[in-house]
RNA sequence: GGGUCGGUGCCCGAGUGGCCAAAGGGAGCGGACUGUAAAUCCGCCGGCUUCGCCUACGGAGGUUCGAAUCCUCCCCGGCCCA
């Protein structure tokens, strides 16, 4: 990522988010733009370190940084060390459960090399900064806090927020725990104002009452006037939240607890309807080049340019161009050609990048072996659902459709040893069998 | 603490003694169509050694030939009162 010397400011910025329709509410635009373009602001969005990893959820967020620091600006990850402690309420329908210290440490080691893989924390002249709010709050007594933030803030606007009422309305009510954390991220920006020059905040539409709760108690302390941004929440067409796959999985940022392949390939599924919006938000592409690939897109939609092109900027900023050039590979062989036709080079590829499992070729030949095989590899979570998808026909083995009573045969598999099972069209797994 | 309402399968939500593995909807999965899209249509949707059996309706007991449904105690939540 290289950033050049920032002694001015992108003065294009704020029209450019503006243009990719990531300004949801901010305060007063007219001066936030202004502010923008005369000189560097010091930006921040936290990142809660709930799990060992960041997820698609927070790839605006990261992008959001990034596009300010592209521009000149000052930019500061927070890493919610404390605010992690307690649970935000904002967006969540019930009560988060608490992590303790030890959890904490670990996702907090999880998502740091992440945050360093989307910023430029070693430039010269403009260095991301990386700060986590347990700094300034573990030694802070709940008497001091109360003193010195609570009567800053009535109760009554608290409530009035809607991620509080909406939490206030539902039958599982809202803890007091989770109720103080507006007042815990509010503190954050205001610790942030006061000690670091930090003027300005930036979260998804959910993070507005926080926000403002923070220039409110910015204004009161010190007379300050910090300013917000957010974002307004990627969800589909259908209003569904962005993170998850169809089947309702998380898509980590994290090679580890996601495959690349299995992230490029959430990508190229995406509907036609979003496609423009994710490029325009997720991507660092200009604008103009988006609306040359849509318009391809538009002309051919069975190429699906605009899918291969939002997979492949995406991976490559998230897993690299290595990771991104294997996944298409990998892309190229099950849905391009005949996986029965397949080098065992390209198997072997296959197996670094499908799910795969491994299985002793004494079961070849067996009546009803298959079906526990599926199971034990966690291709079917039950043998009942093996025998369904068989019955209905969802299941094929190197491409050829798996009859309910098939045995399956050392015949059967590619190169002596592979078996490549898809499930209905696009779920596929790789089972190796090992060698007599 | 008192009163009251409620806790049902992934989610929402019916069911108030047998016809209940539990209506309906959503999600999900498979099939057809297609472009690894959308929409639509069809099927599936607790598990198992699958014409049968086991596990399930907050938890533990009990009544009954038989309970998600009745009784007792307990746990958890909402609301109202103190």
């Amino acid at each position: 990522m290289g950033h050049t010397c920032t002694v001015t400011v992108d003065q294009s910025l704020f029209d450019d988010l503006n243009a990719r329709g990531l300004i949801h509410d901010s305060t007063d635009p007219i001066a936030l733009k202004e502010r923008l373009q005369a000189r560097p602001i010091k930006v921040y969005v936290g990142f809660d370190p709930t799990a060992d990893s960041l997820h698609v959820g927070n790839l605006v967020g990261l992008l959001m940084l990034r596009r300010f620091q592209d521009a000149g600006h000052k930019v500061i990850a927070l890493a919610g060390g404390a605010t992690g402690m307690v649970g935000d309420p904002s967006g969540k329908a019930s009560e988060r459960s608490l992590l303790d210290d030890a959890q904490l440490a670990a996702n907090l080691a999880g998502v740091l090399p992440q945050l360093r893989q989307f910023l430029d924390f070693d430039s010269a002249d403009n260095p991301a900064a990386l700060l986590d709010n347990r700094a300034w709050t573990v030694g802070f007594s709940y008497l001091d806090f109360l003193r010195d933030i609570g009567k800053f803030i009535t109760v009554n606007q608290m409530v009035a927020k809607e991620s509080v009422r909406s939490r206030m309305e539902s039958t599982d009510g809202i803890s007091y725990t989770e109720f103080s954390y507006m007042l815990l991220q509010a503190y954050d920006f205001a610790w942030l104002y006061e000690n670091e020059g930090c003027e300005m905040q930036m979260g998804g539409s959910d993070q507005w009452g926080n926000i403002v709760t923070g220039i409110e108690l910015i204004r009161k302390r010190v007379s300050g006037t910090g300013v917000g941004l957010t974002w307004p929440l990627l969800t589909r067409t259908d209003g569904s939240k962005y993170g998850k796959t169809a089947g309702g999985e998380t898509i980590w940022l994290s090679a580890a607890k996601f495959s690349p392949y299995a992230f490029f390939q959430s990508w190229i599924q995406i509907d036609d309807d979003e496609i423009e919006k994710l490029l325009l938000q997720l991507t660092l592409l200009p604008i103009d080049e988006i609306r040359h690939v849509v318009a391809l897109h538009t002309e051919a939609p069975h190429r699906r340019e605009a899918q291969n092109r939002l997979a492949e900027e995406l991976t490559t900023l998230v897993h690299g161009a290595n990771a991104t050039a294997r996944a298409q590979e990998a892309t190229a062989a099950v849905f391009g050609g005949t996986v029965a036709d397949l080098s065992a080079d390209a198997l072997a590829m296959l197996a670094g990048e499908l799910d795969c499992h491994s299985a002793s070729r004494s079961v070849l030949g067996q009546d009803a072996a298959f079906v526990p095989l599926l199971t034990e590899a966690g291709i079917t979570s039950s043998n009942s659902e093996a025998n369904r998808l068989l019955k209905q026909n969802g299941l094929s083995v190197n491409d050829k459709k798996v009859p309910t009573d098939h045995v399956i045969e050392s015949d059967d598999l590619l190169h002596g040893k592979y078996a490549v099972v898809r499930k209905g069209k696009k779920h596929l797994s790789l089972i190796v069998f090992d060698r007599p």
